[in-house]
DNA sequence: GGCCCGGCATGACAACTGTCACGTCCTTGC
DNA sequence: GCAAGGACGTGACAGTTGTCATGCCGGGCC
């Protein structure tokens, strides 16, 4: 019997896959949560075998949470279950220890067998996402340039980034700058617009 | 037995759904689809009773599938299940015919509850999200100022907008200018984010 | 030590944006 | 018929943005 963590911050998909899991005679689900920081606590005391978690959640994101399982709970694979497919997650899951990564839009009958391939120890990866991974590339945003992009999608001026991340105008602009050649956009809504897209923010 | 529709374009939410609400004795899931232009002609073919439908699906959205249904199939009421609380969305919902409406982060327990009301002919709202439509009012915005929002969303110049609306910039300009004024915001970047959260996009 | 890279800053300039005043066409309603 | 309001346009102006050159400081690295 595979024993399963779910996290995801909507209550109705959790409890949904819970219902489609559950289903399977060799899983069951032993614990639920719908925040980030409390999967580790959770997958410790329920001994789970693989975590499902989702990349957007409040506390901690779904990715930050592999890295702290893969550290702390290390009898406990990840398997990460996203709405978005962003070449930037799927590395960075990766790199945090993911064993494996399917998309929300993948048939309802393969995700009880993408579990048991994870449990098994291989990795699940949707294969176009792989692609588009290596499409993309790494991020080629410094952690500057990402932290004044990210400030730029609340949509404020110069002025408000620079008070807000403690910089200078000129520096924001900057910033902005190099981030808009690197994005190969033309605006800095477009910049943010492609970073979001790529997973890079 | 109550017959029901689900639409939704993630497919593993779709069928997540499909096996919690399965698992009701007085509740039987008859179709799924993943696009809204599908929903018509499914809910008549199956005989649903009731229709559970996201509001972002490709081909049409829920709430123009809630108003063909409304129109074309009047024994099937329609439930909205979305990720989005949007006080624009709620009321545009309402307004086309819409039982009810939940967001997707309610407990699990509820939606088949919901489900029932809404077959029994009852009204299902979010009380938190019916004030949050209050608050909010109707969206200010005219329809040109609307799609001229929209276009911005891409982060292009008002140039490109104008090209892609086919108006001159100087009228693009006046719309944006307009929509900046009635969202209370200080940038087009701002009204595009607050427009959009108000669901008036 | 010298070199490169990133963080941080300034100043200047062209381009773009947001605002306003003003004007023309339609359509809708009284 | 005529007032009201939205769609569409022009022109002008101040303010903001994006780019570039240039500089300083600190940390790796050979």
């Amino acid at each position: 019997m595979i024993r399963l963590l779910l996290a995801d911050d909507q209550a109705l998909v959790r409890g949904a896959l819970a219902a489609l899991l559950d289903l399977e005679p060799d899983l069951s689900v032993v614990a639920q949560v719908g925040r980030g920081d409390e999967v580790v606590d959770a997958a410790r005391d329920a001994r789970a075998d693989v975590a499902l978690l989702d990349v957007e959640m409040p506390g901690m994101d779904g990715i930050a949470a592999t890295a702290a399982l893969t550290g702390q709970v290390p009898g406990c694979r990840s398997l990460i279950v996203t709405t978005f497919g962003r070449p930037g997650y799927l590395r960075r899951a990766l790199d945090a220890g993911a064993s494996g990564f399917v998309v929300k839009d993948t048939p309802a009958e393969q995700l009880a067998d993408a579990v048991r391939r994870v449990h098994q120890g291989l990795r699940v990866v949707d294969p176009e996402l792989a692609v588009a991974t290596l499409a993309v590339g790494e991020s080629p945003l410094t952690e500057r340039e990402r932290e004044v992009l990210t400030l730029a999608e609340r949509g404020g001026t110069v002025a408000q980034i620079a008070r807000d991340a403690y910089l200078s105008e000129g520096t924001v602009r900057n910033y902005l700058s190099a981030a808009i050649g690197k994005t190969g956009a033309r605006t800095r809504a477009e910049a943010v617009r492609l970073a979001r897209e790529n997973g890079w923010l």
